[in-house]
DNA sequence: GGCAAGCAGTGCAATTTTTGCATCGCCTTG
DNA sequence: CAAGGCGATGCAAAAATTGCACTGCTTGCC
C-alpha cells in the first residue's frame, strides 16, 4: 500500500522510539526516513515527536496522530477483506491475543478447521497475558483476544465468555486419580507444579489456597503448559489447567481418555467450593468493526465453544 | 495532505464519474490521474471502478472504498482538530446540512456567538431537506445535521430534538392578528402561502388541512421564508414558520415583538389540535467521533436551545 | 453509414520527488 | 575529554510522477 508507507513509517518509530532504528527496521538510510517524518510534521502543522538525546519520543499530538494511524490500518484491513470477501474467496489475516491455555488445544484446533474452509486467511498468534493482550487491542495489534482472567479495561467489548473450573492434572496411578473431585485439603503434602503469577489460573488456585490456608509443597513454577505437563512423566506430582487447555471434552466425565490427552495423566476437577471458577473472556475493542475474516473466526470460536461446553458459554 | 492525495483523487473521480472531469478538477492530466487509479486498484488487487463509454462509476468494491476514504478523511479532519485543540487555538471546520427554518435566525446566531469566541474556526452551510441532508451525513459532507422532518434512516443518531408547534404569520393589521391561537377552520377563505411539499412545515400543515377537510386559496408556493415573508408587506396573505425561523422568543408569547422580527407582522400559534408540533432533530452520523469543533458547535446549538425554549428540547 | 467527439489506457521523455552519502552539531557516558 | 549515539542538512544519484502524443473503443449525430 504506497499510500500507506509514510504513515506505516510514523507508526514504527513511535514502537521503536528511534529513527535510525526504525530505518534500520524499514530497510532504509535513517535520512530518508527523517526527512519523511519531518515532512509530515509539516504537513500537519505540529511536531509529533519530541527529540531527545537518545532518541525521539511522542508527544501528545503525536499520541493522537498513532493512535490515528492505527485505526486508519485496522479499517483499510478490514475494507480489503470485505472486498476480497465481495469475489468468493474470503481473505484476510487475523491476528489474535491469547493466553497459553487456549494456544494449547482451543486455537490449534479452531484454527485448522477454519482454514480448511478458507484457505486465503492468515493467522497471527500472540501469546500474552491480560494486561498485555488488552494493550494489543487497543494499539490494535490483536483483532480478538482470548483471556483467562478478569477484564478490567472499559474499552474492550466482550462478544462472550466461558465458565471452566480448574483441573488437576496427575500421573493415573496417582492416589488421587480415582476422586470425582478435588478438595484443596487433599492437596496437603502434594507436591505441586503451578503455572506464574500472572496467570487466571495461578490467581484462582492462590486465592483459594489463602481463604484454606493449606500447606502446600510447590516444586516449581513455569508460564509453560507444556513442560509442566512433560515434567509430571518425570517426577510424580499435580498440576492445573483448565479444559480447553486438555482438549475436547477434556476434564468433564471422561478426561483421562480425552482424545489426545496425554494417556498417562488424568485431569479431575477442583471442588468448585473451594476454587472458583474462572472465566474465559473472548473479546475485541469496542467499537470496532472487525474485518470480515477476524468476525467469522470470531463466530466459529463462540460455536465451538458452546457445542462442546453448552451449559457454560454465556454471550 | 500529501499522504492523502490518492484518496482524495479516488473520491473525486467516484463524485465526477469521469477520470478526465476530475482530472480538470484538479489541475492535473487525465493520464496521471489515471495512472494513480490503475496503481491503487493493482494495490488493492481488484478494480474498484467500471469503465463505461462515458467514463467510469464505482463497483461495489469501489462503493466499499470510497466509503472507507471518506471516512478516513473525516477522521483526519476530527485528529486535527483534536491536535489544533492541545496548542489553545481551537481551530477547525465545521459542516452542516440545515433546512432553510434554522438558517433565518438559529444558525447565523449561534454561528456568530460561536466564531466570536473561537475565531479559527470556519463553518460550512448547505441548505437542504431532509433526504439530502441525511445523505450529507453519510458522505461525510455534513458533520451536523439539522431536519425538521421525520428521521428515517437507521445510521443516523439524534443528539436533541426540539418540539416546535407551527406559527401563523399574518400583517399586524390582520383580522386574525388579536387571537391566541389560530384554527384550521379559521383559515377559510384566507390568501396562503406555503412552503414547498418537502418542506416539514407544509407536511404537517398538509396533514392537518387534509383531516379538516379546509377550503383555502393558496396563492404562493415557494422554497423561500424570506420571499414569503416579504411578499406579505405587498399582499395580505398568511404564511407559516416555526419559532426558530423566526428568532429568539418569537412566536412565543410575544412573537410580533421579538427582536429583529419584522415589526409589521405578527407570528400567531396553531392550534396543536388542528396541526401536531413538529420535531426539528439535531443530528450526526452513527457511530462518528465528531472534530472537537464540531462537536462543541453542536453543544452550543443544543444549550442555546434549551435556553430559549427549556420545556421542549429532549436529548 | 460514416464521421466527429468523448472516453480510458499506454509509450516515452521531462520533471519532480525521494533516497543515500557524507557530514554537522548536540547530548550523554565512561 | 574523548567516544559513541542521536537527529538534522547539503548535494548528487536514483526513482517516481507527470505531461504529451497517440491508440482503441463506443456513442451520437449528420
Amino acid at each position: 500500500m504506497r499510500f500507506m508507507t509514510s504513515l506505516k513509517f510514523i507508526d514504527v518509530v513511535a514502537r521503536e522510539g528511534s529513527i535510525r532504528k526504525a530505518a534500520d527496521k524499514l530497510a532504509i538510510t535513517s535520512t530518508a526516513l527523517n526527512r519523511r517524518i519531518l515532512q509530515i510534521e509539516d504537513e500537519i502543522g505540529q511536531p509529533l515527536f519530541e527529540r531527545l538525546p537518545g532518541g525521539v519520543r511522542l508527544n501528545t499530538a503525536g499520541e493522537i496522530f498513532v493512535q490515528h494511524i492505527r485505526s486508519q490500518f485496522a479499517d483499510l484491513a478490514r475494507v480489503q477483506s470485505q472486498i476480497a470477501d465481495l469475489s468468493g474467496i474470503r481473505r484476510g489475516h487475523v491476528q489474535i491475543a491469547s493466553g497459553a491455555d487456549a494456544l494449547r488445544r482451543l486455537l490449534p484446533e479452531t484454527i485448522a478447521t477454519y482454514r480448511a474452509a478458507h484457505p486465503a486467511v492468515s493467522f497471527d498468534l500472540a501469546r500474552c497475558y491480560g494486561e498485555e493482550a488488552e494493550a494489543r487491542l487497543f494499539s490494535l495489534d490483536a483483532d480478538i483476544a482470548l483471556i483467562f482472567a478478569p477484564i478490567r479495561a472499559a474499552h474492550v467489548h466482550v462478544a462472550a465468555t466461558l465458565r471452566q473450573q480448574i483441573q488437576c492434572v496427575m500421573p493415573a496411578d496417582h492416589r488421587l486419580a480415582g476422586r470425582e473431585q478435588i478438595k484443596l485439603r487433599d492437596l496437603a503434602g502434594e507436591r505441586l507444579v503451578l503455572p506464574t503469577a500472572q496467570s487466571g489460573v495461578r490467581q484462582l488456585l492462590d486465592t483459594g489456597l489463602l481463604r484454606r490456608q493449606v500447606d502446600m509443597d510447590v516444586i516449581l513454577e513455569s508460564d509453560s503448559f507444556e513442560f509442566m505437563q512433560n515434567f509430571l512423566h518425570f517426577e510424580s506430582s499435580l498440576f492445573f489447567q483448565i479444559p480447553i487447555a486438555i482438549g475436547a471434552g477434556g476434564g468433564r466425565q471422561d478426561a483421562g481418555q480425552a482424545d489426545g490427552f496425554d494417556p498417562l495423566l488424568v485431569a479431575r476437577p477442583m471442588d468448585p467450593a473451594d476454587v472458583a471458577p474462572g472465566t474465559l473472556h473472548i473479546c475485541y475493542l469496542k467499537g470496532r468493526v472487525l474485518p470480515v475474516a477476524a468476525a467469522k473466526f470470531l463466530d466459529d470460536i463462540i460455536t465451538t465453544l458452546r457445542d462442546t461446553y453448552p451449559d457454560d458459554v454465556d454471550q
